[in-house]
DNA sequence: TTGTAGGCGTTATCAG
DNA sequence: CTGATAACGCCTACAA
């Protein structure tokens, strides 16, 4: 800069004011100023600037590297978030939320503390309460997203899952569905509690009075989806339709149907949530709740950006609307029986 | 820094030298700063280390944002780089190719001459020969994987198409196939015309003489698939085999297959290229060849950082070896004919 | 609108 | 093995 400043016969501080861009220079002196930087080919030197300013023009986004990242969620979730950053001026840097360095949001923060990051993002679908929880009130900008945070100092951004369980419910009870039987998933994570919520209330609600063996247990993995579904299914009082609480428990019920050589949907209804890419791929194709994954995503940069700017840690929490979508996995009960 | 060395007694400088723990210190000394360090609740501040150190800390990754983050191959290969680069004390960005901001490498050179990384990994398979070529000579620490790079300064790490799609027209020349034919790739990617090339080696080799019709173009999606297949099975001499350049292409050939009523693999044996996720999940499993993605980072990530260290800027080129996976969608061709 | 002086928190260098 | 000093390249604060 003290090159461009002497050739120029400005001095530093004026070169500074028209590279950093944020500052009123007079037209001509600007002009004069980024020319000759261009004939100097003079780069600015980002971290010098950061080093300044106390911070380090990186957000950390934090997910898990096994079972996440590689997912069209996540992507869709990331495309976000570097949408907002970007045009506010950050990168993203990606952690691991399951290296043996961040068994908790303790060793997160301190991401911050060391001033790496300015702000994390962590992107924490079906995380455990336990996790979460350490996350709450570390003192530093940090928003979750794909799962609700009960704290005053960490904002969320989730989506609806009780909505979105409560549109399956209607959905079959609309093809005529009355023996409609749930696969849980685990109970220490926040949407599968909320998901079990929705379907007992729509019960309720539609005064269904169901065995308790309808509410089977899982772990939204394909093969607790099979050990429910022949439960189910070789029960006395069989359902017609079985709604599982994410995609992987509703391809173990389809597996397990077609092994007792039950058709899908011809002979059983079953519907998933979360909508992952395999869910449309699939025969039968799945009808699953699909989450608006990007839009999530720029809703929590722009939070973040927001807390990183203003530096105040108030909490937000937003939950955006989620969309069933139907496919072939559901169909109308009077059509075959 | 100062305010533990007051306490302790010593240099702010002997300080530094325990905190950064790359210098010879007394164990005593040593211990009595760590313990008034905690005391005092210090934090390191990576970020004025590295602006003394200039450098950023960060390693860029570069990749598309749509069609690749957000793949399986993409996660194994960054969780290679992690697991190198977090040794050696770097963390990673992710920067998108497919932005306006990176239309070439010039644009991602300026990542580093700015000083926002040290360095850059581009995960590039199947990437246009333009974009490639306008990495070379950057004057930039820079490994690409995915795809061999013809350059002085460029590194890169991809794995042996060549020697892939030989084993598999092996494969099927052992199943008693002779009627080989095959879908080619977009002509300006290096990994179809490699893998092109083996097809045609293999078929002079073993004087398989096959009509020109045989090597129908394609593009890598399903839909060129459908359409060079069929072409290839509505014409008189019709092939026992077909081999596609990737996995979609041959999902494309599957799909076909089935329209018009062949049975795969009784009547008509299929081979892809990559194996995608959705390679093993599908009916029938697909016939393709693996890539040892996390390898391929790892092996990427430990030449970026001899790069970085060293300061040298000598390219090495690796060719990791692959490994075919029989599936069922190839068969033995006298079983059914 | 522009200039001056000083500082950000760490490390390199060289002397002891 | 330890200490003093200067420097890294930019920005804030204040003054002109």
């Amino acid at each position: 800069m003290e090159d461009i400043a002497r050739e120029c016969g400005v001095s530093k501080m004026t070169v500074s004011r028209v590279l950093s861009g944020r500052q009123v220079v007079s037209a001509k002196t600007r002009e004069r100023v980024l020319s000759v930087a261009k004939s100097l080919n003079y780069e600015f030197n980002t971290l010098a600037a950061n080093f300044a300013l106390k911070r380090s023009g990186f957000v950390g986004v934090a997910t898990p590297f096994v079972g996440l990242l590689g997912t069209e969620y996540f992507a869709a979730v990331f495309r976000g978030f570097q949408k907002v950053l970007h045009g506010a001026g950050w990168d993203c840097a990606l952690f691991d939320t399951l290296s043996d360095a961040f068994n908790d949001g303790v060793k997160l923060a301190r991401l911050y503390r060391q001033k790496k990051v300015d702000g994390l993002l962590i992107v924490a679908p079906h995380m455990h309460d336990r996790f979460l929880e350490s996350l709450s009130d570390l003192g530093v900008p940090v928003v979750a997203i794909g799962e609700q945070i009960d704290s005053k100092q960490v904002s969320s951004v989730s989506c609806d899952d009780y909505q979105g369980m409560m549109e399956v419910c209607a959905h079959l009870y609309e093809l005529g569905h009355r023996e409609i039987a749930f696969v849980k998933g685990p109970q220490d994570l926040a949407t599968a509690r909320d998901r079990q919520t929705a379907y007992l209330d729509f019960c309720r609600r539609e005064s269904l009075e169901l065995p308790d063996d309808f509410l089977q247990s899982g772990e939204y993995t394909i093969q607790s989806g099979k050990v429910a579904a022949r439960i189910l299914l070789e029960s006395e009082r069989r359902p017609t339709a079985i709604v599982a609480a994410n995609d992987f428990t509703a391809f173990g019920v389809i597996e397990c149907a077609r092994e007792m050589g039950l058709r899908v949907p011809e002979d059983l209804s079953v519907t998933g949530f979360d909508d992952m890419p395999s869910a449309s791929e699939r025969h039968p194709a799945l009808t699953t709740v699909h989450q608006p994954a990007m839009e999530m995503g720029e809703a929590g940069a722009d939070i973040l950006v927001r807390m990183m700017t203003s530096g105040q840690l108030s909490s937000a929490k937003i939950s955006l609307k989620v969309a069933m979508v139907a496919r072939q996995s559901t169909a109308r009960l009077p059509a075959t029986n």
